[in-house]
DNA sequence: CCTCCGTAGTTGACACATCAACCAGTCTAC
DNA sequence: GTAGACTGGTTGATGTGTCAACTACGGAGG
């Protein structure tokens, strides 16, 4: 089951940190999404948020720190504001721009969805490391 | 820029591999769809037909294979048909099922891929790995 | 001031992924 | 054999990501 045309030992590596990567991936995905109704990408833009002071973005600095594409940032941030999950408001010192802020309801999902991310973490990756392969990561 | 609420040490390695992971797995298959015209998903499907006996495999291997959902390899195996990438039969044995093989086009397509695909992988990914780190993997 | 270029963000069309409902063929047990 | 459960696969609706085109503002040079 060979996955690409590497030669011999960086292919049997990278097929299968991908094989690795897409099981692992998928499932804490999966359980996020049903454990609490957010997708990976709505709860990278809550995370950023959080962590954000004041609670608190423009959305470039979104873009910069999440590497995503414009519009799809403009559509995940439509979609949530519309769901209730945060705010979009003129900036001030630049007129083209827009500020990002959680709301009440927003916040209080995103605590709780990042307890429950933890977790799910924690039990799909931290579980079958050992400490000297985490210090490696 | 913390990622998650994990104690620590953990919560660092995590948040570090999945900014790595992102950026690298989104540079690999846009450089990869940019050269070959394919997306990661019909990459993964060209190379488990072209490694499979015969160039042929029934639907149902390719989804325990992939890790897929079983609609969403329907629709792939649609549009990669309608593409002429591949075929799609009948199965004798099982009426239920279906068999795919790769047409000519597919094959040719997929065998310059596949050398394009190695290089990109080993530009992103090898060029700034120890062989240590390798092995670890 | 005004033109030209770069940047922040939006929009619409399209490709893709997911979900639930469905169909048809197979298998099991009575 | 046949009823009921299961399996392989398809379909259509819906949500999400990407691309290209566009608006609107800001900043630099003349």
């Amino acid at each position: 089951m060979k996955l690409d045309a590497c030669s011999e030992p960086e292919a049997l590596a990278w097929s299968n940190f991908q094989r690795m990567r897409v099981r692992l991936i998928g499932a804490i995905n999966r359980d996020l999404t049903r454990e609490t109704g957010l997708s990976e990408a709505d709860f990278a833009i809550l995370n950023e948020l959080v962590h954000a002071n004041n609670e608190t973005v423009r959305a470039m600095a979104l873009r910069g720190g999440l590497d995503w594409e414009k519009s799809r940032l403009s559509h995940q941030i439509r979609r949530m504001e519309e769901r209730g999950l945060l705010l979009r408001k003129p900036c001030i010192e630049d007129n083209r721009g827009s500020v990002i802020s959680l709301t009440e309801e927003g916040r209080e999902i995103a605590v709780a969805a990042m307890a429950c991310y933890a977790e799910i973490v924690r039990r799909h990756v931290f579980a079958y490391l050992s400490p000297a392969q985490l210090a490696a990561l």
